[in-house]
DNA sequence: TGTTGCATGTAATTCGTTACATGATTCG
DNA sequence: CGAATCATGTAACGAATTACATGCAACA
């Protein structure tokens, strides 16, 4: 399960409170990676602490509990990052999508993908005006995870979006073809 | 439930065995879109006849049937394909492991871009050599499917490659930097 | 005749979501 | 003092995976 190692991930940033994880996940974080409730993520915080992964490092008001990762957490952590990626559950249902338009008929499949065109293109500007006003954050701080996810991000968009043109051109060009 | 529609797409361009539609998520389709086993396949498919959206158009040897599509069936996936995609839920482990690359320490953090950017340029590789062979197959054909994955998995690869390399850059700029 | 591939199913368990539920604090 | 936000939890349900299980057919 990933989201032992998701959050693993956040505390190996900044220590934080369940409520604070939650709220990190609404973020870039749950947009492009993994997403999660906090009906998950409390109940998985208390099996870290009982393998001795994170620990409580303070208790707050309004009963809030802060935990932090341990050096066995960040041993794990390491181990899971650095080893082969193993065949991960893919599961996105954007990509599912596109691999069905070819399942529909071609004047549909033309309109559907002039429109993820248009979205990703307009979604791939959005995160390039972002990017600029936060050009010298430092990767290794705390805010270097956004950096990456937007990095990312773009890139993501970018690709989907030259698919998209792509299919527009060879679909247009199979419709001309059968009407002559 | 997006196995509904994904085995709807499926249906919708050839009638086929659950047996065969299990083989169908081992490809492309698993591997960049959507995964199921047979035993989710085959009690979705009752539940999909029972809706009318699929029948049983013939029954083969080894108890074997064939299940197709019907009108309604089309109708379900044009409307599912058409509509403004939902905030759907995104779980990528692949994904996950890069946004989670900040929490290492820089050295490990290069090694694992490293192999990264070696093994998506690789993977971008293959598929370009695969993609020269099958430059004429219409897009409407059952091949099209392929076509489509293997377009955007070409551009997927090449997008985390290119995100690896300006990571790998960045970081060495960065301890670089903090030597001097 | 024994192994591989075709073809389908059930049962137990795990995982995650939704809905429900509570209470403290801050801010206007 | 009422609303929003912080902060955590439980219970029921549904979906998906794993393990278990069966039987036919082709082929060597």
């Amino acid at each position: 399960m990933s989201l032992t190692h998701a959050l693993l991930g956040l505390l190996a940033v900044r220590p934080s409170s369940g409520y604070e994880l939650t709220r990190s996940f609404e973020g870039d974080l749950g947009r492009y990676a993994w997403q999660a409730g906090h009906t998950s993520i409390y109940p998985e915080l208390t099996k870290l602490a009982e393998r001795g992964l994170v620990e409580v490092a303070h208790e707050g008001a309004r009963g809030s509990r802060t935990y932090a990762i341990t050096t066995e957490g960040r041993a794990e952590l390491r181990e899971w990052l650095m080893a082969p990626p193993r065949g991960g559950r893919v599961r996105n249902e954007q990509v599912l999508r596109m691999f069905l338009i070819s399942a529909l008929d071609p004047k549909d499949a033309l309109v559907l993908l002039r429109g993820i065109a248009g979205h990703t293109g307009e979604r791939a500007g959005e995160l390039r005006a972002i990017r600029v006003e936060t050009d010298d954050v430092p990767f290794t701080s705390p805010e270097g995870f956004g950096l990456l996810a937007a990095e990312y991000g773009i890139r993501q968009y970018d690709a989907v979006h030259s698919w998209a043109l792509w299919a527009i051109e060879r679909l247009e060009k199979e419709l001309d073809r059968s009407r002559t």
